[in-house]
DNA sequence: CCTGCTGGTTCCTATCGGAAACCTAGCCTG
DNA sequence: CAGGCTAGGTTTCCGATAGGAACCAGCAGG
């Protein structure tokens, strides 16, 4: 029983699993949660985001802006000051990854007591 | 303007931000998708999903396993039968994959056509 | 002239991802 | 009875990636 389509993000090919891939990923999730409330600055994100180098940072915004999720305001000001708010398309994110982090905060105690639990399930010696 | 309370995903050590971490990875979500309407077999989900080695499946049954996440059935047959099944924590998960899945079913051209269109943007030189 | 602020990049290494080969175990075929 | 088939999994190897630390640009202020 398994009625999937032939849009399914299955089949490494088709879009759909491209933007899977796009956001399914460590920082992409975190960062787009943290500009869905209005543009926020690089530093900010670093300070808010515990854990992410400058590197990951910039790295991730750049991909994100490639793909059109999220559009880059640079001042020409001193000290330089860069802002980054999500764009219609990536404004369209926001419902699913709230969904997401409203699950994990939920269920992550769930999660980690499974883990505590169970560290090595039955170690499959089969 | 940020209003995150202590709870968000952000700071790294919270359970959430590890529940995230959990799924935000290029094929959990995929399988839990994969895994979303009933059991299946180690061998479907090879053919299932496009682009996944037997190792990382493995990999990430594994973890999703040790998480809580998914259980794993072995039918001591010849040739050998596992298939794998969302726990009641996991089947919690259905509905955040769900929304993420259609969001890259209905987006996934709009993404290709701005990464067409924006292959490197601007290629901020300050 | 030296320091600091901010965003970004370079260098280097540890880790990860993925293909292909191998393993187990029993049944089936020649 | 030698070999091949099956299905799930592990091992090996190597190129790609992640990630931290250190460095850079550019200007204001002391």
């Amino acid at each position: 029983m398994s009625g999937f389509g032939p849009g399914d993000p299955f089949l490494a090919d088709c879009p759909a699993r491209l933007a899977v891939e796009l956001i399914a990923d460590k920082w992409t999730v975190v960062v787009l949660y943290g500009l869905s409330e209005g543009p926020v600055r690089h530093g900010e994100l670093i300070e808010l985001i515990g854990g992410i180098s400058r590197k990951m940072l910039t790295q991730t915004l750049r991909r994100l802006e490639a793909h059109g999720l999220i559009r880059r305001h640079a001042y020409a000001e001193v000290p330089p000051r860069v802002e980054y708010e999500l764009t219609p398309l990536g404004a369209t994110l926001i419902d699913p990854i709230h969904m997401l982090t409203e699950w994990a905060r939920a269920n992550g105690d769930a999660v980690l007591d499974a883990l505590d639990a169970d560290p090595d399930p039955v170690a499959h010696s089969d």
